[in-house]
DNA sequence: GGCAAAGTGTTATGAGATAACATCACATAC
DNA sequence: GTATGTGATGTTATCTCATAACACTTTGCC
């Protein structure tokens, strides 16, 4: 996503083998659990790990097709749920955007509870450990709730902007 | 906001003397402030704690009118921007939806980071301290993040909607 | 092959939010 | 008490985000 400052940002891409490296491993995992990783879950999947950063829903659409073709909104919206699902993206939502998981199955558990940090001034986001989501759950449990899933957004200013 | 499931759910709406009570005490902290709380924000407001419970933009716009009348969107929305920027009302991301602050400037701040329990079952939500927020701020601070405002919802199922 | 379940393509529409600009209300200075 | 600037409102139009509904295709299984 863009930025709305004006000093420089040098974010690097992750390169064309590591995307793929990572896409292999979604698919492997996919397909262990007896679920496909098909061509448009992929493509998306894809987009989203090749710009490191949050996208909004249009911007996959209009990025989906290799040969500057759009996509359907509803192609790209079941593609999110899929990977929302199995925890290989999340859903920001105090900035309606999606955001490749930082770290799939890092506890065994396919889907995890993340907290996000937020760069207001470059749009740099940062996936932090479910601890928060920890201390929700206490809360949560002392008011009698049982909890399906989190949303946990902080917004500010990154290291980088905060100069 | 709606009921997904079928049994009973007895929230007792706040009844007209408090929620005018409630408009009473917001109005003289504005102008306190030097802020002013007009005609639609009032409203807006009222209709936020009358309804006890998080409410959609527009159903608000629908109910805005006292003859039932809708209003134009900006009306409302400006009107919501304007309360979540003094602490009397907060958005709750994952939902889309807006609830009346449970404890306006409870810790002397007129704007102070909440944290939501909401029942996905019955759409009853709770406000609860910010002591995950303190958490999340933790974590940021450790991460170089200087933090605006977080954005905290748990989902769930409610003591009552468990059973 | 025949079947059921899951996935995709396509059209259309619903839901959430804001840009832009004209007008109005209010406080302050003169 | 009137000029002036600022903040708020009214109004139109439009933009962004997301999903319903239905036809068709692929896949895995018997």
């Amino acid at each position: 996503m863009g930025h709305a400052c004006d000093h420089d940002h040098d974010t690097a891409p992750p390169d064309a083998a590591s995307v793929q490296q990572r896409i292999a491993v979604a698919d492997a995992r996919c397909q262990a659990d007896g679920e496909r990783l098909t061509a448009p879950r992929r493509r998306v999947l894809e987009l989203l790990v090749e710009a490191g950063e949050p996208m909004k829903a249009y911007d996959l659409i209009a990025r989906f097709g290799e040969d500057g073709q759009a996509a359907k909104p509803p192609t790209v919206y079941r593609a999110l749920e899929f990977l929302e699902r199995r925890g290989l993206a999340h859903r920001i939502a105090s900035i309606s955007a999606y955001v490749a998981c930082a770290e799939p199955e890092a506890d065994g558990n396919p889907v995890h509870a993340a907290a996000f940090l937020i760069c207001d001034c470059c749009g740099a986001t940062q996936e932090v450990t479910g601890e928060q989501a920890l201390s929700l759950n206490r809360a949560a449990s002392a008011a009698g709730y049982v909890i399906d899933h989190t949303t946990i957004e902080a917004h500010g200013r990154c290291p980088a902007c905060r100069a």
